[in-house]
RNA sequence: GCGUAGGUGGCAGAGCGGUCAAUUGCUCGUGACUGUAAAUCACGCGCCCUAUGGGCUACGCAGGUUCGAAUCCUGCCCUACGCACCA
């Protein structure tokens, strides 16, 4: 399996040296362990890899990691944080992180998806949202090309054919006539036409700037089903669970599971390897896919790498942000810092775990001391929610965060900073608040209004439905909201 | 293709000619209480109107019947389930 090639060592390895390894394998196992679900890796190969290239940060040898990324949701939130972080730490250790943007499978799990392409736009549109991705994870990943990469899967899974035509875009032919060189406009609609704007729209040729492209034909992919058995892939539990209710299950959906896996061998094909997936528990069975895909295909099978999903704002389901329970790694200071506060008590130790750089030991002492009653929660919260800011915005901001929150929470005060209007004196509170976009009608501003939920100073009740501005203003609008309004 | 059951507000799910802007549960919002939360209690949750009232738009889409339709009819679209056909 692993052909281990040992390093020449000249006499005894120093005391100095053997200390320096053992707190590299602390930080290997640190790595490999916390916030892991599950990390498949028979025979170590993968665990020595990376110590190997700890060890040797300059040796040739790559490591690749694969990171499966959603095209349709470049918001990121401090569930994606978790694995960001992973993903870092093994950029630190040498490793090269490769981001697949998944934008061909996310089109087959989605019923509007169209049979045809217009590369072009396509990765125009890709890439635009691979940057705001990109400028996000900046805070967490190194981007330099020795460490970091990306790629998106239509690139192999598109085949020529799936090209539609645009007549805007030429393509010109030379030949040659006797002597005389003649170009020529290639009608669009052909397939000498396609296959040119296939290949010039590869990642693999734009970006990569390879010479060969590989890509998946049927061919290949039922090559590919014919080493997976039908209960193999009915072994996964979402798919048993539709079974046993009777819901319906999508042949396509079978198949994903396969396609992903795919991805894994035909990184290995453009990078040279691929060495370990990452993704959350429930990718899973996804990633363990990918081994026997690679097995199939006569590639050393990846190492997999599930991470225990950060539970949502809301307690229950996933932080994602269709559930709106979710704390974006770009949210401001305050809004962190308040957003964090607001967890149910039992997921601090999850979030102590997952979302900072708490040592284990320091982390299992927190919960102890939760659990027998000894430290008020509250307390806690802020220390995690300020350490959590501080990672994002630095220690600074995480400080005016905290202060900001004890004194406009606990203290009730106001403040400091908040969204400010102007507007023209004589104007009607309610149209402010709505083209503010505080509030979203007429209506619900009388509801708040009879309620009591809009206060002035944070303090006197309004209660006048048509009071118009006269003067600066500055209102709380139910718990969190804030607004001062400048009369002109 | 045939048959059956369906498509209602953020979701689930009632209503089956007027009393329906639509019961109820969840989610959500607000107030009280708190630790910021949770739990609990109370109120609210289409939009517009100087309003214990009036209007508008909504129950898959398009028409129709009726004084009156979420509710009845016709056509279309979509979904699930069963059967058949093909392999």
């Amino acid at each position: 399996m692993s052909k281990k090639t040992k390093k020449k060592r000249c006499g005894s390895i120093g005391f100095m040296e053997k200390n320096a390894e053992n707190e590299l394998i602390k930080l290997i196992d640190e790595i490999l362990t916390r916030g892991v679900g599950e990390f498949i890796d028979p025979d170590n190969t993968f665990r020595e890899k990376l110590l190997k290239k700890a060890k040797d940060p300059k040796s040739k040898e790559q490591i690749i990691v694969k990171f499966g990324v959603d095209p349709t949701r470049p918001d990121i939130h401090l569930g994606h944080a978790v694995v960001l972080r992973k993903l870092r730490q093994l950029q630190d250790l040498g490793c090269k992180v490769i981001f697949l943007v998944g934008d061909f499978t996310a089109q087959i799990g989605d019923p509007t998806g169209k049979s045809r392409t217009r590369p072009e736009i396509e990765q125009a549109a890709i890439e635009a949202n691979m940057k705001t991705y990109l400028d996000q994870i900046d805070k967490i990943l190194k981007l330099e090309p020795a460490v970091f990469s990306w790629i998106r899967n239509s690139d192999w899974f598109y085949g020529v054919s799936d090209i539609a035509p645009n007549p805007e875009t030429k393509v010109e032919m030379e030949i040659t006539k006797g002597k005389e060189k003649i170009t020529l406009q290639v009608p669009h609609n052909t397939l000498a036409w396609k296959a040119e704007v296939f290949k010039n729209t590869r990642m693999q040729v734009t970006h990569l700037h390879r010479a060969q492209i590989h890509d998946i034909t049927l061919r290949g992919f039922l090559w590919t089903l014919k080493h997976v058995t039908h209960s193999r892939l009915l072994e996964r539990d979402l798919f048993q669970e539709r079974i046993k209710n009777n819901s319906e299950l999508y042949m396509h959906e079978v198949m994903y599971p396969v396609l992903q896996g795919i991805d894994s061998y035909v990184l290995d094909l453009i990078y040279g390897g691929c060495d370990l997936e990452i993704g959350g528990t429930d990718q899973t069975f996804n990633m363990l896919m990918g081994r026997e895909v690679m097995k199939v295909n006569k590639k050393a099978p990846q190492a997999v790498l599930s991470i225990d999903l950060l539970v949502g704002l809301d307690g229950k389901e996933k932080m994602s942000k269709s559930m709106d329970n979710y704390v974006g790694i770009t949210d401001v200071p305050n809004d962190m810092f308040g957003k964090l506060m607001s967890i149910p008590d039992a997921l601090i130790p999850s979030y102590v775990e997952l979302c900072t750089f708490t040592p284990v030991l320091e982390a299992g002492e927190i919960t102890k001391k939760l659990q027998a009653g000894k430290a008020h929660p509250r307390d806690i919260k802020m220390d995690l929610a300020e350490q959590i800011v501080e990672i994002y915005h630095g220690p600074t901001k995480a400080k005016e965060a905290r202060s900001a929150f004890v004194a406009t929470f606990q203290n009730k005060k106001l403040p400091d900073e908040m969204p400010e209007a102007k507007v023209a004196k004589g104007t009607l509170l309610a149209d402010v608040l709505i083209n503010e976009d505080v509030l979203d009608s007429k209506s619900e501003f009388r509801r708040l209004m009879s309620e009591g939920a809009i206060r002035k100073d944070g303090e006197e009740k309004l209660t006048d439905p048509m009071m118009k501005i006269t003067e600066d203003l500055v209102l709380k609008v139910g718990k969190h909201r804030f607004i001062r309004i400048v009369a002109e």
